[in-house]
DNA sequence: TTTGATTAATCAATCGTTTGATTAATTTTG
DNA sequence: CAAAATTAATCAAACGATTGATTAATCAAA
């Protein structure tokens, strides 16, 4: 009973995830979500209140979620910080890139000037991941193993700014690849590793190859 | 009498343009935009068909403008491929970054899965800077000036995904620099100069450094 | 039977768009 | 040039459709 009703509300976050991420918060009518997730439109109001209810929703199963994955890491004293770092790539390629609409539905309702309680609310998920990597290319820097000189928000943006430009347009990216990159086959076998690689390749020779110069 | 009535359409673009970065295609009405540019609400559709129309009109304003910002450069043989790449830079951190809500109503719009008509308009106007800065990468691989190995369509995504999510996501962004990057007098003394000298020194440590290691 | 879950029907509000009428500007005609 | 005819621009009002939300009735389970 109260398990059917936690999946059946799991189901609907999971349905009006996806719906928001396509059509974003306006474009998606609670007719479309109710419709799709196969129960009646009152229901919606029934269990998260409102629409913005349960669009808040979906960030709150979110947060949890992105918590654990980062603790993980963050707290394994045993790794460098630049292994530290190609973790963080590996596993954000791996769990968030792939099937996330989360994410463009994150990027895309942030960057609007309306909502600002949603704004907010959306800001402080983010900032769970991102303090977490700033802590990880700082720990780096202190210990010498990092170029002093390195710009550590903007290496954050070029970390997440590459990472959202990938997923937020696929179309565009597919074109710029050449490949369709919504092809699942194509994502898991060639894409996941060549950004695994680029991503490192980049930040490698970003943070640590000049301080090798110099040394 | 004719320069007026440019100007008005004109003027309707401005703030239509505005309005629409602010709330998404959806979230803005047409109401907020005929009361914000101060005409009759039937004057939008009797310029521009329709709200489509005019959002449409918003791009086709623009793209003429980004193909003669990108012409200049792309098309003057004097230059290196890295001195292209480093006036292409200081051209995007001086003209698109700032006060540039166009970029955002770009990037929301694009990450939507309806009105792929719009999203083919939208992907075909991206395209002309894109398919630029890839002739200019291409160039530096081709005689040699650049790393033999890196990965075009990555650094792509790289310069414009960094760029796309400092101004898409101006309070996040705030948070990470530690200052409120809407600040006027903020972006232009620091926050410009700094973007410009850390997008030349990540692109040159991964196109070019390695390829001098190797010398 | 009583409580919570679910439904169809309905609400007021807002949406983008269209209309018919009116004014202003331009062109044509005598 | 001046009067008439035509076109363009602008407006308030209203359109049907859809929105998010709510109601009251029904269903299911304990």
């Amino acid at each position: 009973m109260d398990k059917d009703k936690i999946d059946k509300k799991d189901h609907i976050l999971d349905v009006a995830e996806r719906v928001f991420a396509d059509f974003g918060f306006d474009g998606a009518s609670t007719r479309t979500i109710s419709g799709e997730a196969g129960v009646n439109m009152a229901m919606l109001n029934y269990y998260f209140g409102s629409k913005e209810g349960l669009f808040l929703a979906i960030f709150e199963r979110k947060i949890s979620s992105f918590r654990t994955l980062l603790q993980n890491i963050g707290n394994d004293d045993s790794m460098t910080a630049w292994c530290k770092l190609d973790k963080c790539i590996d596993n954000y390629v791996e769990r968030i890139i792939v099937n996330n609409c989360f994410q463009k539905l994150i990027n895309r309702e942030i960057s609007m000037n309306k909502r600002w309680d949603l704004t907010d609310k959306i800001t402080e998920i983010l900032m769970v991941n991102i303090v977490e990597i700033r802590k990880i290319i700082e720990e780096g820097l202190n210990n010498g193993s990092f170029y002093k000189d390195i710009d550590v928000p903007m290496v954050i943006a070029t970390i997440f700014g590459t990472k959202n430009y990938i997923i937020n347009t696929p179309q565009l990216s597919s074109l710029i690849i050449g490949h369709d990159i919504r092809d699942e086959k194509f994502m898991e076998e060639e894409l996941k590793p060549r950004i695994k690689t680029y991503m490192k390749r980049l930040l490698k020779a970003y943070l640590v190859n000049e301080n090798d110069n110099s040394k």
